[in-house]
DNA sequence: GCCAACGTTGGC
DNA sequence: GCCAACGTTGGC
């Protein structure tokens, strides 16, 4: 695949399952993204992503939802072995090991942050259309436009 | 191909 | 726990 200049995505994940502090005390410091059952999330990690990329790790569902760090995508992607696990919650029967439906990423922590909030992004006029911020948005990754990215890099310490 | 029913997400 | 929004499923 023809390289791509580095691009930013924001991954959400449930911190009662693997908040940024468990992804420090991993090893590598790294987390396979296992369990994405969305086809648009699926496409970007195998179509979009490349090992380099920069992320925002999310920590949602929780008492204080936010931007808890940064990462990146450490893999290439390779298929999601849960699909195949029988005992798993996110086994999918339809899935086959010659086709498989469901593919993940590594990703691995560069730096943990003093939590962005989401009532900070929200309040924040140049976020407006971040796409996080949209109405009844549910899709677990997201791509970030670099204006985003790059107003969140110059702000967040500044709070 | 339509669309109602259902399950899930995720902020509050 | 509530509920709006959305994706998926399956009958037709």
């Amino acid at each position: 695949m023809k390289k791509k200049p580095v691009q930013y995505w924001l991954m959400k994940i449930e911190p009662s399952d693997v908040s940024i502090d468990d992804l420090a005390a991993r090893p590598k410091q790294s987390v396979p993204w296992y369990g994405v059952r969305n086809y648009q999330a699926r496409n970007m990690m195998r179509d979009d992503m490349q090992v380099g990329d920069l992320v925002w790790y999310y920590h949602s569902s929780c008492a204080e939802p936010g931007i808890a760090g940064l990462a990146k995508i450490s893999s290439a992607p390779y298929p999601d072995p849960s699909q195949f696990d029988a005992k798993s919650k996110y086994y999918d029967p339809k899935s086959t090991s010659d086709a498989p439906r469901w593919v993940m990423v590594d990703v691995q922590l560069v730096e943990r942050w003093q939590l962005i909030p989401l009532k900070w992004l929200r309040e924040q006029a140049a976020l407006a259309d971040l796409r996080l911020l949209a109405r009844g948005n549910r899709l677990s990754i997201l791509p970030v436009d670099a204006k985003h990215w790059h107003f969140v890099e110059q702000r967040r310490v500044l709070r």
